[in-house]
DNA sequence: TAGTGGTCTAGACCACGAG
DNA sequence: TCGTGGTCTAGACCACTAG
């Protein structure tokens, strides 16, 4: 049989030995070096077909004790983060939003520690509806820390895409839970009180400072896809 | 300025260039080569950094026309797809499940199809409850396709960790979503009916063939979370 | 301390795709 | 067409860590 070829080729027929049960789960693999040799390649090459597995979670690696068939289940996939616009639009509907209100205000305890904020600091806080085909499909509720922005921000645009580019690159991280409407998110998103809505929050950094504080809660229906 | 050095300390340097708007969202930045002799290093460990970059969804790179900082602000996040037993037990709570029921059966159609089956083929079906502490945290609902499985899963295990040690690594996709808790769940879970439960949904197959369909649904204050 | 993975180099050729 | 990223090689040295 012809030897794989190229990484892409190497990380398939490793998979293949692993799906066949040749390499079980917590055994250890032949080295690199000993791959390479088998495989007639470079060591560099099939190091990198192994490192993208361990990558996804299907090896484990480690020096001088060599690499394993992970054994504990615990996948790893890769999330593309939606933004609501191209979500919107990639379902071949109409993009759209409303700004709600608009304040400058004390945030509750639960952002101001997401934050690390000072107590008693004001932030300024965007509530902003996105539509599609006129319908509501989102709900988001933001807090900004005006302070560290070079400029204020302009109305007229969804202010998310305004601060991606205007902040550039940030750190931060993500969060998924499920909870019921408030009366007041069933009256914007058209749903029934207590409907259960998919919630994301957001908080990001522009090295140390915070930035921004973002809770997106979808309507109904609203399903977040990946693969493993 | 000592220039940096090794392909994660030029991924930071990248990183830092972005957020101080040298190099704007959209702009070209230099190619592998001019950076390469900028730094003082081998044009790989360039394409290294730049390649992790973009994995990441920092970067956006094409052959011929270079490499841009990404405009839309798709990033990407990896996530730790979670096994419920390690999850209590790092909450330093006792794991604990209990077999709900069990029966062979037709699939209902949105499972079926999941799973690629011709219509009226039976399934076997495994409901089981999770506990912390005994207390419920998350109701699964399997369809196992015992046709393509070596041997019949035994009663007293985890039926998911039989399962990856025993078909090993597998292909499947994920979906989360937000849906109201059913009576029968409620009653299950120990919550209200109509609570707001989060739903994880996963297919998987071993090569061609389709092995399982479960979806779990998790006690209120369930929450998922990644970095960026 | 020795074995294994992690990284770097200098060079080469290839594949894609913008103009 | 030809510039750019994508990959491969053969070799080298380093970093970590199991025994």
């Amino acid at each position: 049989m012809r030897p794989p070829q190229g990484w892409e080729e190497i990380r398939a027929e490793v998979l293949r030995r692993i799906d066949r049960r040749d390499w079980r789960p917590g055994a250890t693999i032949p080295t690199e070096e000993q791959l390479a040799a088998e495989f007639g390649c470079a060591r560099a090459t099939v190091s990198r077909a192994l490192r993208e597995l361990a990558g996804a979670g299907v090896l484990e690696r480690r020096r001088k004790a060599g690499t394993r068939v992970a054994t504990h289940p615990v996948r790893k996939a890769t999330l593309d983060i939606p933004v609501i616009r191209l979500e919107v639009e990639g379902r071949g509907q109409a993009y759209g939003f409303r700004l709600i209100d608009r304040a400058t205000a004390v945030p509750p305890p639960a952002v101001a520690a997401r934050l690390g904020l000072a107590p008693g600091q004001r932030l300024d806080r965007f509530r902003t509806l996105h539509l599609a085909d006129g319908r509501p499909t989102a709900l988001e509720d933001r807090w900004l820390n005006l302070a560290v922005l070079p400029e204020p921000p302009p109305a007229d645009v969804s202010l998310n895409e305004w601060l991606v580019k205007t902040v550039a690159y940030t750190y931060g991280d993500i969060s998924f839970s499920a909870e019921a409407a408030t009366p007041d998110e069933a009256l914007l998103l058209e749903t029934p009180a207590g409907a259960a809505l998919f919630i994301t929050e957001r908080t990001t950094w522009a090295g140390e400072a915070p930035i921004t504080s973002v809770r997106l809660a979808h309507a109904p229906g609203y399903r977040l896809r990946t693969v493993v």
